[in-house]
DNA sequence: AGAGTTACATACCGACGGTATGTATGACAT
DNA sequence: ATGTCATACATACCGTCGGTATGTAACTCT
């Protein structure tokens, strides 16, 4: 890549170029094992100009996660709201699980983004993206009475964390069962919460 | 460490040391934050002599989850086994919640482990432990007719996941709600399988 | 035309995983 | 008693990688 023109319009093209790059080899070959010189040869530059846009590593995997989390709550987020909140979380939790297993290969595995970043980091992102989007879906359940009184962190908490339990495992059993088998079991899962 | 009358007895006593004190550093300071200079250090020795004993640090990290593992497997397996599948299996789940509540400081981080060991390592190793207690439980239910028609490794995989992450997120977040309110949550995830 | 900023490249450092080799110790056969 | 050999380490070294410090060409603005 010959140098641009010392322009911020360029330099944001570089950028997002740079975390596409690197989002692909994270996913590809994890995180340890992608070399911030791997990222700097793919987009055919050098690591001082990695440096120049981001202060470490872990900043660069945290820009690729808020993309690839932006892409996960664009999927959900599409999913329409109607007027029985119940359906709408079963739908969200299926979408959910649809763009995962056939995004996979281009997605870095969450339990790897969590050890990397931290639990807290992790959370602090995905609050705005995915996160979020079930958050609201679970209030309204909460607020319609449809669910048992638990703590509203905890049902967040363990129905997003049963779904990146479901994507991991199907990305890495892909025999054993199918897609439908597993929404039929997060279905059931959601239904023994229901009061 | 001085060095050691070079008969097999002596070896393994510093071997099972080794395995001890590498765990309580990869759970305090995680995989990545834990070199092996650091361990030899820990035990007095140098660098070449856990060199002699293991192969990569990977096989550090193998023989410190399986003395982990072994402990909630010891644990879990400890739970009576009586004429009613269904509150043993309720009763294994508590168990290994107790287990991991109280022990979470002197244990790795799940997630960890899988990350670097990979997961089907993980599950190869897990599946003599905790797991296999599990699968055994899980097998009664079924033969029982307790459960609806899952496939059974995704049972396994699910319940087993749905208890890792409980014991990561009581471990994460420790204010929001009690060890309770997650045994509760986890029998009403298992009651929403019931035939 | 000179000065300052931008967008990189180059060169280097320390830490770390891993390897190759050296070596003191005790067991054992002669 | 002595030489041989495996054991249980220590020492020295290498390549890679994250990170930093510095240089520099291109462009803008005055």
């Amino acid at each position: 890549m010959s140098v641009k023109s010392p322009t911020p319009k360029f330099a944001e093209e570089t950028r997002d170029t740079l975390i596409q790059e690197a989002l692909e080899l994270f996913a590809r070959h994890g995180y340890a094992g992608t070399s911030i010189d791997r990222i700097a040869e793919k987009v055919s530059m050098t690591k001082g100009a990695v440096y120049y846009y981001f202060s470490s590593k872990k900043e660069v995997l945290i820009a690729c996660y808020q993309l690839q989390a932006q892409w996960v709550a664009e999927a959900v987020g599409a999913v329409p709201e109607t007027d029985n909140p119940w359906d709408d979380t079963l739908l969200l939790c299926d979408t959910f699980l649809d763009f995962v297993v056939s995004n996979g290969r281009h997605t870095m595995p969450l339990q790897e983004v969590i050890t990397f970043l931290g639990w807290e980091t992790w959370r602090d992102i995905d609050s705005r993206y995915t996160m979020g989007t079930l958050a609201r879906t679970i209030s309204r359940l909460q607020e319609g009475g449809w669910l048992k009184p638990y703590p509203r962190n905890l049902l967040i908490s363990m129905i997003y964390g049963v779904l990146v339990e479901a994507a991991i495992n199907l990305a890495s059993s892909p025999d054993d069962y199918t897609l439908q088998d597993m929404k039929t079991l997060i279905a059931d899962f959601l239904g023994g919460m229901r009061a």
